[in-house]
DNA sequence: CATTACGTATCC
DNA sequence: GGATACGTA
């Protein structure tokens, strides 16, 4: 078997998913253009989620509310909930831990995000083609499923998009050769099979549709799902990788969106995924250093190691609030409310946390963000869910920082290492063992800077 | 002013 | 231990 096709990973992507949630709970909303924004003083508010039909209008996620209705008249709108004068996400996460039970019942997964999940098929795929017995797969049993690279010729009259997809689909399994379990391609499409039952599962237990992508590996998988969103799956086979990397922007991988992958652009003078098969692996690390270089090497070539893990429940609980432009918190008493507002938000959700996962916190976290997008963060132990105890170790923790911000030269001593020689900075203390979890809470703060505020760590 | 509110992983 | 990067609703 060449390497990399050693497994069948899957990665299960809510469509719209914060949409759908408010969709489910409002049925008027369903099969129209619309959105969900938080709060709504400012331009009507932002909008975090959008419905496909809305997307047709131009409107997408960043947007504010008032611009979204500039492009679409009829967008309906839905609000996150609030809480303590904070965006309150608690809906979306407990729709999110439905999600995620009903995608246990089929493999140990991966919680990637609040609305994402990878699975790791391959024993469950080589068990089904066991039992397969060498029979065909028939296309019924991928009713939504894109091959990745086929058809191979769309023609010049084709129909729509479902009628390409089962061409190409028909074309996929005409070229598998069912008498070997062992063939890489097969597995995949044994992958798909099982995906599409993972699917209308979720959807029966919850009422959610979701996208999926079938292949090798985690950063393909990721790959597959984003190629033909809504409520469809794509399977990716090593066989069209260099036909897909070769006019693959190099943003679209994952990790590859932000500095990463303008490095790799601007250095190597390439824009597609597939040119840095050109680059030896010590060039690769000579410019990207030895893990991520030899990382790049192989995934141009469509392979990765990267190991599914089984983790269900998030490592971390946190919380955080902007206060940008003039709601900059101003006074002392301001700082202490808002704290103590995430505080009590974090308590609760530590206590529920607590109760159902048999968990414990350990670490407070605060972090604070000052104008230009600086971020300082500190940590202490946490050692009761008491939201007063954490808020006023919390302002304790800011406090610090924020004499150090008065002297704005003095900024740097607060990042730097100098940290445990300012007066009173140092209480981090990580219980030992198996402390695991980092619990944070975020806010912004008064005159000259801006805070975030802080984390917390969990032991089971 | 104002892309908010999360969450994870890696580097040094 | 803290900074930094990356990613998505």
């Amino acid at each position: 078997m060449s390497r990399g096709r050693e497994r069948v990973v899957a990665l299960v992507d809510m469509d719209c998913f914060f949409m759908q949630v408010e969709q489910r709970l409002d049925p008027q909303l369903r099969g129209r253009p619309c959105a969900v924004v938080q709060y709504t003083e400012w331009q009507g508010g932002g909008i975090i989620a959008v419905s496909y039909e809305a997307r047709a209008f131009g409107v997408s996620r960043g947007m504010w509310a008032s611009e979204a209705r500039a492009l679409c008249p009829e967008l309906a709108l839905a609000r996150v909930p609030q809480a303590r004068g904070k965006a309150d996400l608690t809906r979306y996460r407990d729709a999110s831990a439905e999600v995620m039970q009903v995608l246990s019942r089929f493999a140990a997964i991966e919680r990637a995000s609040i609305d994402e999940a990878y699975l790791d098929l391959t024993g469950t795929a080589r068990d089904r083609l066991r039992a397969l017995q060498g029979g065909p797969v028939p296309a019924a049993l991928l009713p939504s499923t894109f091959v990745q690279g086929l058809p191979g010729d769309p023609g010049p009259e084709s129909g729509g998009k479902e009628e390409l997809r089962q061409r190409g689909l028909h074309e996929w399994l005409a070229s598998l050769s069912f008498d070997n379990p062992d063939c890489p391609d097969l597995q995949l499409t044994m992958g798909a099979v099982i995906v599409e039952e993972i699917r209308v599962a979720v959807e029966e237990a919850t009422g959610f549709r979701c996208s999926a992508g079938i292949s090798h590996n985690k950063t393909l998988a990721k790959l597959a799902c984003g190629l033909n969103k809504p409520n469809r799956q794509t399977l990716v086979s090593a066989r069209f990788v260099p036909q897909l990397f070769s006019q693959l922007p190099v943003s679209s991988i994952r990790n590859l969106g932000g500095k990463l992958g303008t490095a790799i652009t601007d250095i190597l003078g390439v824009e597609y995924i597939g040119q840095l098969t050109q680059f030896s692996e010590t060039e690769l690390q000579t410019h990207f250093g030895d893990k991520t270089g030899s990382w790049l090497y192989d995934l141009c070539r469509g392979i990765e190691e990267e190991p599914v893990k089984n983790r269900y429940l998030p490592q971390s609980i946190g919380c955080s609030k902007n206060f940008p432009g003039r709601t900059a918190l101003a006074t002392q008493k301001a700082v202490q409310h808002w704290l103590l507002q995430l505080a009590l938000e974090l308590e609760s959700r530590l206590n529920k946390d607590r109760s159902q996962n048999h968990r414990v916190a350990r670490q407070l976290m605060v972090v604070i963000r000052q104008q230009g997008d600086t971020r300082v963060s500190r940590f202490c132990a946490l050692s009761r869910y008491d939201a007063q105890k954490m808020c006023n170790d919390a302002f304790t923790l800011i406090q610090n920082c924020n004499a150090a911000g008065m002297q704005q030269a003095a900024w740097n001593c607060c990042s730097g290492k100098r940290l445990s020689a300012l007066p009173n900075a140092a209480c981090y203390v990580c219980s030992g063992g198996s402390s695991t979890n980092v619990l944070s809470e975020e806010t912004s703060l008064p005159p000259l800077a801006r805070y975030y505020s802080s984390p917390v760590c969990l032991h089971h």
